[in-house]
DNA sequence: TCCAAGAGTGGACTATAGTCCGGTTGTGGT
DNA sequence: ACCACAACCGGACTATAGTCCACTCTTGGA
């Protein structure tokens, strides 16, 4: 028995799954552009798909699902170049340069996707903490944090300062530059052992 | 004309809106006690009280204004105790003190009452943003803050990892005292000018 | 005491997330 | 080629937040 077979799951997804998966994807991705995420409700999407209720949410689980896996390919994008890329997002540089290159790239990333990552974050109660995504942003953070006394706990902090509801809050207030110039002092701030 | 009458409501609470009210909070606090906030719902509390469905929105506008209605007596507990009690959490103490006695005293709040803080910020998006409670806190913060280059930013970051669902996610991974603790030294780091 | 005004009331109604399950269809094994 | 089985499908169903509006009752003024 090859090794591959351990780590694939244990069967190919089925045929027309695939088709009303991929129909369910481009269905939401289009209405969430034209109407914009919160005024689009889970039974359009399935309508716009040719698919009915119970498979939309067997696939995704619930909006927040879907809304996940609608950001998956880009998210995949800046975990790469936060594995593999070049420094001083990717491993090479100082511990407190790549954290500061990576506080601007998922800032970047977080005005991109705001509607989504807010959807994908609050759909129900500690949603976001679970999702793999937010678990692999603070296994990095602490790690590039690991000379302050409690990485854990400050990686959670900074996470909570780059959260879509937070952010987009404060958006209006503050502006998108002035929010960043801060989360970056706040970042080296929070560096310098104390 | 006295002067008063330009401070006071236009007209005084009617007799039957006070009883209904006293009934709504008496009823909703029994319940939320007794089975958790999520698992109650508004038209349990609107049956419990005696009184309708639309009675219950009208006064409260929705389950997040109700679940703050719930949380004003202690709130004011703790503002005042902030703008006129005795050093550090009141005036006369460094500010440096007085925001690390604040940081410990919300955050005593919050463990107190973190479910029905979790509800009075999560009902709608953003909804925490614009209770006035925030705001008093956000000030009160962002006063103490006034020598950091942008208090109003790192005022709402701090704030950001005080909130109910952030705390609560992390309480069952850091425990209690390790989130105390490295929120004070946060707030230290974040107070020195840099 | 009476009355007009309008704040207050309550329950039917809508919209939406999410569940359930009987029927259908693709798949791997023979 | 066939079959048994599991995965998949879709729409009816439930639960709940929040809206609406015709009706009632308090209240201040004449």
């Amino acid at each position: 028995m090859p090794l591959e077979l351990l780590r694939t799951p244990p069967r190919k997804e089925r045929a027309d799954a695939a088709r009303n998966r991929t129909a369910v994807l481009e269905a939401a991705a289009r209405l969430f552009a034209e109407r914009g995420v919160d005024a689009v409700s889970m039974d359009q999407v399935a309508a716009a798909a040719g698919v009915g209720k119970g498979t939309l949410f067997r696939r995704f689980g619930d909006k927040s699902g879907l809304a996940a896996a609608l950001l998956d390919a880009r998210e995949r994008v800046l975990q790469e170049a936060i594995l593999d890329g070049p420094p001083p997002l990717g491993p090479g540089a100082a511990a407190d340069e790549r954290l500061a290159a990576f506080v601007n790239a998922y800032f970047d990333y977080l005005l991109e996707h705001r509607d989504l990552l807010r959807m994908s974050e609050t759909a129900t109660p500690g949603a976001r903490y679970r999702i793999g995504a937010y678990r692999f942003w603070h296994r990095h953070t602490a790690i590039l944090l690991s000379a302050t006394p409690d990485p854990e706990h400050t990686a959670h902090a900074l996470l909570a300062a780059l959260s879509a509801e937070h952010v987009s809050a404060l958006l209006p207030e503050l502006g998108e530059e002035r929010i960043r110039a801060n989360l970056l002092r706040l970042t080296r701030s929070a560096m310098r052992l104390s």
